[in-house]
DNA sequence: CGGCATCCTCTTTGATACTG
DNA sequence: CAGTATCAAAGAGGATGCCG
């Protein structure tokens, strides 16, 4: 990216990262840790195959990212966020509160990955009642299943499944996060496809702030 | 620009401010208010005008900007934030704080408009010793003086001059920063070109975090 | 002047194909 | 798997012209 050469902080933050995808590509390093290439892709569906490359590149320059040569037998090349890299996460975690308003809109067509969900849920996200014994809640939306687990007043987000949920929904992904912000009501949901196993109960535990 | 299509807020927010310029029009009318376009000329160096007015359009269409018919006598158009719009501080806020990191090169060919200052001093300067009397300090570094008033534990800075500042700074803006952040010594700044008139010792007053 | 619109050139992006 | 190479299309940058 050209520089804007401007002697402003907001202006050089933004001649590092204001470039196309590159926020995007520190979000998934962000959200999934250490990553190979193809992990990258999968995260970032649209990007072109030399744009990430050449971001992971720059990324490198600027000392936000390292590649690390994973030893046998995985025997890949990772990317790491560095110290410097991380504290990009109050810029994410900013334009991801900011952009949540744009969120609504139901086009349908978009690519979505069950691990973009960690940012809204650990934000937004509150265990309503704290002193209750801690609970699990399996999603499934899209790629991959993930288990939001609510207890001693946390909230937390992961890839993956877990023995017996308290509860598991399964729709798309304005659905699920209309149900769990509680900008829709359970029956409403029902009608957009959703489907609910378990104690819906602990829907109401849940606090979207 | 081209939507990135994922349905994750991150994505959403830079489908909408991702554009190049586009973070840094919102930048100026945060720190300037209500703008005119050739205010915001001013504010941008190094914008092409066909791409300020698109940002504009773009970001009005948004509802981030409203355009105001200032009345006669001004008689010309205004710029202003809407209330959705204000609510991009929080991002510009981590972009600067993240950005600082990038500063301290001193190639000294960069542009530089005092009201800059703004988000620094405001994010990063704390008022040492809040029993003491209110103080004032004018900075003179590139277009236009600034005032940055301490006191009762606050700091504030605004365009302007004072009738009777207690300290004047004048020089480059990497060595009066240097000055205010405390990363350069008194001797050195002025072996740096700095001209400093008054009480020096308000500068032991200002706490950089 | 303030507030753009137009034209032209140059750079960046996106899509696809290909390679060690 | 982890990229590089190629090329058409979109976008950015710069100059200038127009109009109240």
């Amino acid at each position: 990216m050209r520089s804007y050469n401007q002697y402003c902080a907001v202006a050089k933050a933004l001649d590092v990262v204001g470039d196309r995808w590159t926020l995007l590509v520190v979000r998934e390093l962000l959200l999934q840790g250490p990553c190979r290439y193809t992990d990258l892709q999968r995260g970032l569906p649209g990007i072109a195959t030399n744009l990430l490359s050449e971001r992971l590149r720059e990324l490198e320059d600027h000392g936000l990212v390292q590649r690390e040569e994973a030893p046998p037998p995985v025997a890949t090349t990772l990317y790491v966020l560095t110290p410097d890299g991380r504290e990009l996460e109050p810029v994410l975690r900013a334009l991801g509160r900011f952009g949540t308003r744009f969120i609504p809109s139901p086009t349908g067509d978009e690519a979505f990955r069950s691990h973009w969900l960690a940012f809204p849920v650990s934000e937004f996200l509150r265990d309503g009642d704290p002193e209750a014994p801690p609970a699990t809640l399996e999603i499934h939306i899209g790629d991959q299943p993930a288990v939001i687990e609510v207890g001693r007043g946390e909230v937390s987000v992961r890839l993956g499944t877990v023995p017996a949920p308290d509860l598991v929904l399964e729709g798309d992904g304005p659905t699920v996060l209309g149900l769990l912000s509680g900008m829709l009501e359970a029956t409403d949901a029902r009608r957009r496809g959703l489907r609910a196993q378990g104690s819906t109960a602990l829907l109401r535990r849940l606090e979207w702030s």
